[in-house]
Formats: structure tokens, sequence, C-alpha cells
RNA sequence: GGGCGUUUAGCUCAGUUGGUUUAGAGCAUCUGCUUUACACGCAGAGGGUCGGGGGUUCAAGUCCCUCAACGCCCA
């Protein structure tokens, strides 16, 4: 074995040998357990926040395949119908061609090529990570059976009448010409201008009232000027018609609570089919929306001389003529909060279009109860906060998009009636095929009805909401849905709880009857050194592959595990994936170390043999698969969650680092090496090797390329990753005195190294120890573990006795139960000693009398538990006899 | 404007339902080590009025109120 792990020898080997064997297919009769992968776009490179989300669904999936359950981890990708079709315009942007030069059906056809040619490279990303995703069922939400579970979905949606078509207000990208969900503009503020502008009376065009707008440009879309009824400055003018200028057009004054007296100058101009508050009070006056605007965002005839301007432009030349004809009243300087398209950042316009939507609240009053009634869990619990907040204004879903790359809706509408275009008024029909929907017209409108499908395609997210049995095989009734669905933890991360969590569950309420996982677990972001967001604009990303490759796959699971605390966002730098490939080599090394004595040595335990460090260390493993155990569970019998990644990870670094190594193997060390084969040196090599293969199945859900090849070097047989995770044993009888015998020993080992320390003995350098013990038990442990100190300090243990007197020129150590002296004749500098001996003792004095203040309070005494006073009184006990040993000390310095 | 989160050692973070001695870890710093598993290491040391203020309690980093700063989401 090489003194430095090597990752990169070995990870692809053991990748491919797990594959090959279809380790990562459900196997055994055990019960299921179940994630679906939160789909990457297939366009998409793996980045940091895939690599943690993705290490923590291996980390669940590995530990529960260990402990015997049926494991399927489900992978798959998303279409990603914005994300993906741009990719492809930009390259064919590069041959000055555009999609609509191509025509849908080929550019569909290039989407596809390109889908095929580059699809899979996040897919090999993940792997490089070491997701044990069973890949034989890899998913794309445009494969035919998920598409068929969206025709089906949709379907049955209209037939329960909770898809419907309809004109609304929307949101409209000019920049991608599609609409978008609510959810997809994000508002952003900018510097922009607040106009005032006078609308002269038409019965005295002397006379005029000054609305406040920040976008003037709508003004031909107005239909009314809006005042608060109790705003006494425009009372009398409510009712009466003012001159829309620039138009001939003539609008009325009304009284709408939505004017509010308090901003600009109280009065707001109306235009309902651009802006949504205005959408609203039209409706409550029953008045015609005008629109004003192309789709392409410029001006349209109802703007005169403006049309064809584009938006930015128009508002330009609309505000220079208001000003030039007087009727500009003032401007001001604002911020004003844009909505901008979350993909193209295109200022999103409100319009009034013929769109598809979702009546949302008929699917959202299951998905609230299910979270409410704790079917679904949220962990961290305050995001169940975050989802109803959303569900619950029951906000109607536009699921339609204009676009090419999608499911294309299953609508078809009747040709003879659309004469060129479609109407709110269109007859169409809803199928689950083209012949399918052919019947349903040929009954409804007469044989040989001619049909033409909805162009429109679904918002990607209307397939990925069913993706938790949609990649089961649903709506066909499949043994792998049958035995997987519901599933057991979805893990994502806080931007896509509304696009995702919340619609997979109402949707797996709605057509599955059960919530599609019992728990939702909420990682943090990954942010970068100063708390920033890593985007590729900035350039602060730190690539998950270039780390693999430099410090390896486990390194960098294990730093980002270590990391993981409930809920909260990392801070990101590559320094901290030292610590994973520092722990690592650490346990490489360890292995290493007692490798070439494991051959002949490996014997059955035998309890009687057994020297105290090896019962500890066994007490110490049983305490840390417990740990590791609970801390991974999701959800436990008893209702609680676990799930706690940084818990299990710390407890497993501890349990390598300082007790196997620093401790047991130091103690262990010239015993395993000893030549020949003593029966204790069996006895130790085999709780080595014991202690090892549990340890490494422990670890093997956070670093399962380094645990599987140290397997193997041990001889371990079978695979790793399919072994049988470790249970607790019985705690031995001995364990708790075992634990408290070490802990005594560990004390003593400290407080000598301290005082070599602080005298600077160099390693090399051996020292006597002499120990003046207060008990008999204290001097049978060192009588019979003497041993322990002197492998884990460099010293001689040269007298145990109760009566020890303290030799002239040396230190004082003081442990509980007794004193520790080390003679340092020519070394010793008694007023060094002083010093040292003085500050612990000021310290246990300021200690004590802590103790005592709180003692001596009377309440304190009787309102705490009585264990507490107890314990308070055995310390004040105990810090007492210390300084009475530190007295004695410092009087023997003279 | 509303909601949520964060604030503990120079830096990054732990700290379960209030009660382990004197609040922990990693990194960084300082001292000493070629001790044949590991310098990606070993041993030791220094470093914190737990954001400010108030309250509840015998007891507060932990519970309540309030203020401040930073961040995220929504409007």
């Amino acid at each position: 074995m090489e003194s430095r792990y090597s990752p990169q020898d070995i990870e692809e080997k053991w990748y491919r040998t797990w594959q090959d064997a279809g380790a990562f297919k459900p196997q055994g009769n055990g019960k299921p357990f179940t994630i679906v992968i939160p789909p990457p776009n297939v366009t998409g490179a793996l980045h940091m926040g895939h690599a943690l989300n993705n290490t923590l669904q291996d980390v669940l999936t590995r530990f529960k395949r260990l402990q015997g359950y049926r494991t399927l981890w489900q992978p798959g990708t998303d279409h990603a119908g914005i994300a993906t079709q741009s990719v492809v315009e930009k390259q064919l942007a590069k041959q000055k061609i555009t999609r609509h030069d191509l025509g849908r059906e080929k550019f569909v056809a290039k989407v596809w090529e390109w889908k095929n040619e580059y699809g899979d490279r996040i897919v090999n990303q993940l792997m490089r990570l070491g997701s044990s995703c069973d890949w034989s069922r890899l998913r794309f939400t445009m494969d035919e059976g998920l598409s068929k579970a969206v025709r089906e979905v949709f379907v049955r949606l209209h037939e329960d009448g909770l898809i419907y078509r309809g004109t609304r207000l929307i949101n409209w990208c000019p920049a991608l010409q599609t609409a978008l969900a609510d959810e997809e503009v994000e508002n952003k503020d900018s510097q922009g201008h607040f106009w005032s502008i006078r609308y002269p009376l038409a019965d005295d065009p002397t006379q005029s009232i000054t609305v406040s707008t920040t976008r003037p440009e709508t003004m031909f879309g107005d239909v009314a000027v809006a005042v608060n009824g109790e705003d006494e400055r425009y009372k009398h003018l409510i009712g009466k018609q003012v001159m829309l200028p620039g138009t001939n057009r003539t609008i009325p004054v009304i009284a709408d609570e939505h004017a509010d007296p308090t901003k600009g100058t109280g009065a707001v101009k109306i235009t309902p089919a651009h802006d949504f508050n205005d959408y609203e009070v039209g409706q409550r006056h029953n008045l015609k929306p005008i629109i004003a605007m192309n789709l392409d965002a410029t001006l349209n005839h109802q703007a005169g001389k403006y049309q064809g301007m584009n938006r930015f432009d128009a508002r330009k030349a609309v505000v220079a003529d208001l000003d030039a004809a007087g009727l500009l009243a003032s401007v001001e300087d604002r911020v004003v909060s844009l909505p901008r398209c979350y993909r193209s950042d295109d200022i999103v316009e409100p319009y009034l279009l013929d769109q598809w939507f979702v009546n949302m609240k008929p699917l959202a009053i299951p998905a609230l109860e299910a979270v409410a009634k704790d079917e679904t869990r949220f962990i961290p619990a305050r995001y169940s906060k975050t989802y109803r907040d959303w569900l619950e204004p029951f906000k109607d879903w536009c699921i339609s998009r204009q676009l090419w790359w999608g499911h294309q809706i299953p609508a078809w509408y009747l040709v003879s009636e659309t004469e060129g275009k479609k109407r709110q008024d269109t007859p169409f029909v809803v199928a689950r095929s083209e012949a399918e929907a052919q019947a349903q017209a040929d009954a409804k409108y007469g044989k040989g009805a001619k049909l033409v499908q909805e162009e429109d395609v679904l918002d990607t997210w209307f397939s990925s909401a069913l993706w938790p049995f949609s990649t089961l095989g649903w709506p066909d009734k499949t043994p792998e849905l049958a035995a997987h669905y519901p599933t057991d933890v979805l893990v994502t991360d806080r931007g896509i709880i509304y696009f995702w969590v919340a619609r997979m569950i109402f949707s797996g309420l709605k057509f599955l009857g059960k919530a599609p996982f019992h728990s939702v677990y909420i990682h943090g972001t990954i942010l970068d050194e100063k708390g920033q967001r890593m985007s590729k604009s900035k350039g602060n990303g730190i690539d998950p592959i270039e780390m693999i490759g430099k410090y390896g796959a486990d390194a960098v699971r294990f730093a980002l595990m270590i990391l993981t605390t409930e809920g909260q966002d990392i801070k990101l730098s590559p320094v901290k994936f030292e610590t994973g490939r520092n722990f690592a080599n650490k346990l490489w090394n360890a292995v290493r170390f007692v490798h070439p004595h494991l051959d002949g040595n490996r014997v059955a335990l035998d309890a009687g043999k057994l020297h105290l460090a090896d019962r500890w260390i066994l007490a110490r493993l049983d305490e840390t698969i417990r740990t590791v155990t609970e801390s991974l569970e999701p959800r436990g019998a008893d209702g609680s969650s676990g799930l706690r990644f940084s818990e299990a990870a710390q407890a497993l670094y501890r349990f390598t680092w300082d007790d196997f190594c620093s401790n047991y193997l130091e103690i262990r060390k010239k015993v395993i090496t000893a030549e020949g084969a003593s029966p204790e040196k069996q006895q130790a090599v085999s709780v080595f090797a014991t202690v090892l293969e549990k340890l490494i199945t422990l670890l093997h859900p956070f670093m399962p390329f380094i645990t599987e090849e140290i397997h193997t070097a041990i001889g371990g047989t079978g695979m790793l990753i399919t072994a049988k995770w470790p249970e607790t044993g019985k705690p031995s009888a001995g364990a708790d005195a075992d634990l408290k015998a070490m802990e005594t020993l560990l004390k003593i080992v400290e407080v000598v190294r301290s005082i070599r320390g602080e005298y600077t003995i160099p390693p090399s350098q051996a020292t006597d120890l002499i120990f003046a013990c207060d008990t008999p038990v204290l001097q049978d442990l060192l009588a019979k573990y003497g041993d322990i100190l002197g492998n884990l300090d460099k010293v001689v243990v040269k007298q145990v006795a109760p009566n020890a007197a303290k030799p002239a020129f040396s230190a004082a150590g003081i442990v509980p139960g007794g004193r520790v002296f080390i003679p340092l004749e020519g070394i010793l500098d008694p007023a060094q000693e002083k010093v040292r001996l003085t500050k612990e003792l000021g310290k246990a004095e300021n200690f004590l009398a802590s103790q005592e203040k709180k003692l001596s309070n009377e309440s304190f005494v009787k309102s705490a538990p009585a264990d507490v006073v107890e314990g308070e009184r055995v310390k004040l006990a105990s810090q007492k006899e210390r300084i009475v040993k530190l007295k004695e000390a410092l009087a023997d310095l003279g």
C-alpha cells in the first residue's frame, strides 16, 4: 500500500465494478426504500449544489441498502423547456439560422439530436461523484412513458374540470415570446421614474385631472381614471369623462379603492390589459380592456403615431410629446420594482391572452392537509410555512407555453371554426391521442370533423410534478409503482418548494391518493467564501468535478457532509476539501500500518483475553454505531427525524481519528508489530480488524470508494456496498466501567503530555513517572494497564503507590484520584513550575468559589433536581481535593 | 411593507428538551518533533464579557421581549 491514498487510481474501477454487478438495482426482499432524484436539466453541468444534493441522497441510499432495504434511487433528467430550447437556438444562431427558418418539426428534431449527443454529460458527472442510482431505470421527462403520464394527467384534470382554457391577464416574456407562470417572474428593483400627466376634462379642456404612473407608454390602453371615493379633491370629478391625450377617445373618472390618496396625485390611469391591479379594477367596473401592445412589445394601432415603436422608445416619445403639449405635470426619480423573466431577464409584460390554466383550489386543499397532518414532513420544519403560504392563496396555474420544445398540449381544435386563429370560443376536444380526439370530435361535431392540435406546450414543471410516479411507470400498474410509491425522502433545496415540491405533492395525492414522500429534506445553499451565491456570471463557482480530480470524490463528499448542518447555507472554499482528503489519508494509513500483520493473526475474539484498550475501543465503536444510525435515520419508528448528516460524519471523524488512530492504534502498536504470533497480538490484530470492518461499513455511505478498496485490501468477502450495516452489540456488562477506566488513564496521559510540553521535552527523551494514588482501584488499574501510559506518553512508570513521595526536582500534575510526578532534574525550573501551578490553583479557586456560591444558595438546593445538586457537591469536593494537592505541590517548591 | 434565517475563538461552524467540571471542533497562529502508518502527520500552547439591552428562572449560549447588522423569500 502506498503511503498516500490516491483516489484517482481506484474510483473508476469501483464504480464500474458496482455497476457491472448490478449493485445499484433494488435487491433482496427487504422493505423498499425509495428516493427520486431531482432531475437535473438535461443541458446542465454539475455544480456544487448538485454535488451536495446528490451526495445527501447517495448517503441515504447506501445507508438503507446496507441496512438491507430494497433500495431504489430513481435517476433521470428534465427536458427543461426554455433552457434547452435556448441552448439549441443559440447554436443555430451561430449559423445565422432561427428556429422559424427550420420550422417546428425540424427544430424539435434538432433538439433531440442535441439531447442525444450532450444529454448524458450530467449523468456521467453524477457517476463521478459516486451516485448509486439505478441507471438502468434512467428516465427523461420527454420519454414516451413520461409523456403518456403527462397526457393522462391533462385529460383527467380536464375531465374533472380542473384544467380550463380562458382569457386572463398573464405574464408575457417578449424576449422568449411565451407566457410564464407567476413563479417564473422575479421582481427586481431598478431606477425608474414617476410621471404625472394631465388628462383634460372632456367638457372643459381648461381643467384636468393629473394621474401618476411609472408606465406612460401604456396610456393607449387606458379605459378609465380611478380616484379614491373618499378623496375630497376628486369627488366632484367622479363620473365625468376625460380626454385621453394623443387619441380622440374619452374615458370616465371612476371611484375605486385601488387609488391611494397618499401616493402620487392620488389619481391613477386604469389599463386593464397591461396591469394586474388595473385588470381587477376593470373587472369591478365592467370596463372592456383595450390591448395597446403587440406580442413583441411594440405598440399597436391603438397608439396612433407611436404604432410599431418598442415600449422603451415609445415611453420616451410619449413623455416628450406630452411635455411639449404642456400635459406633463412633473417627473420624479423613483426606484421601481420590475417583473423580470427568470430565464431571459427581459421585462415581463402583463398581457391579456388565451391560455390554459389549472384550477388550484381543489388540488391545493388536500396538499395542505397532507403537510398539516404530518403525512409529509418538511425538514427543517419551518419550510412547511413557506409551502403553506404559497399554496393557500389558491392562485390558478398558467400551464401553456408558446415554445416548441416540450409536451404539446393534447387538445385539438375544430378547424372549420378556428378561421385561422384560436379564439376563446373555438371548440376543442381533449384526448390521450389524435385518434381518440378524432373519435370524440366525430361524435360531437359530425363525422370527418377536421382537427388541428394545440400548438402550445406545457410548462416543464407540469411533467416534473408527476416525477415520483411517472418514473415508476404510472399510469400503467407496474410492480415498481406498487413497491416504490410512495417514495421515502425527497432531497432538494428551498428554491423549488413552489415550482416542484408543492406540485408533486398535490399531483401524487390527486392521482395516487397518497403524498409522494413522507419527508422533504431541504438542504442549504452553497455559497462562496464571502457568502455570495455561486453563479456563472460572477465566476465565483467551484467546479465539483475539478475538486473530485484534485481531492477525490470521497473527500468532496465527506467535506460536504461534515458541513451539512440542518438547513444552514454552506460557505465553501476549496480548502474545506482538505479535511476530507486528510481524513481519507488518515484512515488509509491506519489500514496500511496493520495490513502486514493481518495474515495469520485473525482469530475469534476471546472476551477473557481482551486488554482494556480492546474492550474500550469495542465499546466506543458501539456508541459510534448508535450515533451514526440514529443520526441518519430519516423517520424513525417513534416518528423522530434524523437526517443529521454533520453529526453522523463528525462522530465517524472523531472515532476514526481520535479513538481508533490516536489512542487505540498507538496503545496496541507495539503488540501488533511484535515478532511472532502471541495470543495477545492475535487478539489485538483481530480487534483491530473487527473494528475496522464495522467502521468502513459505517463510513461507506460517506466515502464509498476508499472503504470498498479497504474492504478488499483486508480480505473482506463480497463487496462492501452490499454488506451488512453493523448492529450495536449488546452493551457488555463492563462497558461503562471500561469507558470510565480509559477516561481516567487518558486524563493522566493528558497531564503528562502537558508537563512535557511545558518543558519542551523532545519526544525522543523518555521521562519517569511516579503516581501517588488515593485509591486501591486506581492502583490496580495502573498496575495492570501501565502500558497504556507507556505507549501514549514517552514515560516509564517507576512507581505506583498510595504513599509515593514526590521526588526532588519533579513536576507535579493533579488528576482525580491521584498525583503525577515527573522527575526533571536539570530541566525543572522551580520558578516556572511555581507560575504554572499557581495558575492552575487560581483557576481551581475561582471555580470553587462559584461552586460554593451555588451550593450556599438555598433556593438552588431546594428547587434543583436532586441529581443536579448531588453532581455539584461531587464537583465541589473534587475541586477542594485538587486545591489541597496543588497547594502541597507549591509548598514543596519552597 | 410581510415572512424566515443568521449573529458563539482571527476564519468557518457545532452546541439535542435550560443544569458535565472553567462554552467545543476544524482551519489559521505560536512552540517542539525525520517517535519506521500518516508532515494530507505527532505532541503541546495561546485565543471567546456566546451581536446590544431588558426580562423569566435556584440556574440562560439555550426560553420570552426589544433593538441592531447581514442574508434569503414574498409583495
